[in-house]
Order: structure tokens, then sequence, then C-alpha cells
DNA sequence: TAATAATATGAGTTTATAGGAATATTGCCG
DNA sequence: CGGCAATATTCCTATAAACTCATATTATTA
């Protein structure tokens, strides 16, 4: 973080966190990470049905997470902003490092 | 991220996203950046209700995301997970490679 | 114990958004 | 152009959560 955090640039902040603050987003995200996959392969994929997902794909495009290739009929979408996976393991590496102090903290007190 | 994400932990992620997606908490996690806290400092230097700061200061604690102490009659607050810096600082740089990417097709082409 | 300062909590309101159902759009093929 | 498949959009409802105001708690001091 940088040393003058305008409210634009905390709003602006705090809007990517929210893109990524849904589980469903995280799921097509995650699915994402293997390849291209059209909207349909995501329907299937994620359970979700198909109107929801063209939302979030839609929602995520916008803010340029994932890109978007028509081909035909269908409409095929990849990762655009790979550093998201980056942010995905930090979180939760931190997590599994948070339950294995807890781990350990529950051992050595009985 | 993981080959298998169970909904939990799909759920936890997101809840973790989640508490990075308001701008009044990412200004108190910024202003804690540069040291410990009470709560009154916080107020002060957010602009925020003392109620606002309190429920956001109990929010992060929560989550683990700050650490508490008391000294007296006030309640002293300090970071309790630094990596979230980490997260913030890849959001930002981010945005500023975009930002460089649009200023510089714009200067390209227009 | 009363008064005061610092912090926390509760009730109520408002706004944002996730999701479902129905429908619209787009492209393909006959 | 008509019919179909894939995707997008609109309308609606329900839920979550951010904020304010008022009040409760906790700790200090007299």
């Amino acid at each position: 973080m940088q040393e003058t955090m305008t409210d634009e640039m905390l709003e602006l902040v705090a809007q990517r966190f929210r893109l990524l603050s849904d589980p469903m987003r995280l799921r097509i995200l995650h699915h994402l990470q293997s390849g291209e996959r059209s909207v349909g392969q995501l329907v299937e994929a994620t359970g979700a049905s198909q109107p929801n997902v063209s939302k979030h794909l839609s929602t995520l495009k916008m803010h340029g997470m994932v890109k978007r290739r028509q081909e035909g009929n269908m409409a095929y979408f990849s990762i655009g902003a790979p550093f998201v996976f980056d942010l995905c393991n930090s979180v939760c590496t931190n997590m599994q490092e948070e339950w294995q102090e807890r781990q350990s903290v529950l051992g050595g007190n009985g």
C-alpha cells in the first residue's frame, strides 16, 4: 500500500476484493484456472443456473478478471488477470497456517 | 489454489475477501500499518463515527486480522495478519499496470 | 459510590447484491 | 425466413451488511 490512500483508491481496491468475496465467482475462477471454458461447461461444472453463471461472468469481465471469446454460438471465457490466483493462494496459505497453529495449541494444552 | 475446492473452503476464502471489500476497513488497516492505534485515534484518523470504527475493529478481530490490547481505559489495536498488505499491494500493483496499459493504448491510438 | 471518559453493543433503516424465473438476443442450419 | 441452441438480460425477492443513533459496558478518579 502507498503512503496516501485517497477515498477513490480505497473504493477501487475494495471493489476488487468484493469481486472475490463470492463463493460462486471463486468457483468459476477456479474452474477457469485449468483453461478456457464455455458458459455451458461452467454451468455443468459449478451446478449453478445458466443465468447465474452468465451474470457472474459478466461481472468478472467488466472488471477485467476474465476474457471473452466468441466462437459460433458459444462464448468461451478465460482468466484475464492471473494475479488473482496469487491472492487466493495467499489467503489459503494463511488459513492453513492459522489452522496449524490452532492444532498445535490444542495438542499442546490438552 | 488447490486441486479440489470444497464448498466450505470456497466460503471461507470468500469470507476473507469480503473482509477486505469495505473501504472503511481498508482505511483502518492502512492506518494500523504504521503501528498500534487506539480506537479514538482511528476515529480521528478515519473521520468515521466511534461506533462504526468499533464495529469494524470487532469484525476484523473476529477474523484474526487485528489484535487487541487493553491498557487502562483504552483499547489498542494492531495488525494481526500482516499478509493482508501483500494482498493489497498485489491489487494496487495490478490496478496500476492496467492504468498504464490504458494510458499507452490511448496515447498510441488517439 | 458517583461522575466521567473510552469503548462496545443493540435496534432500526437503507443500500447492495445474489439468485430464480421468465424472456430477449445472437448465431447456426434447414 | 422459421426453428433451435447457447448465451445474455430483465424483473423480482430475499438476505447481508454498513451506517446512525441511542445506550450499555468498562475502567479511572474523586
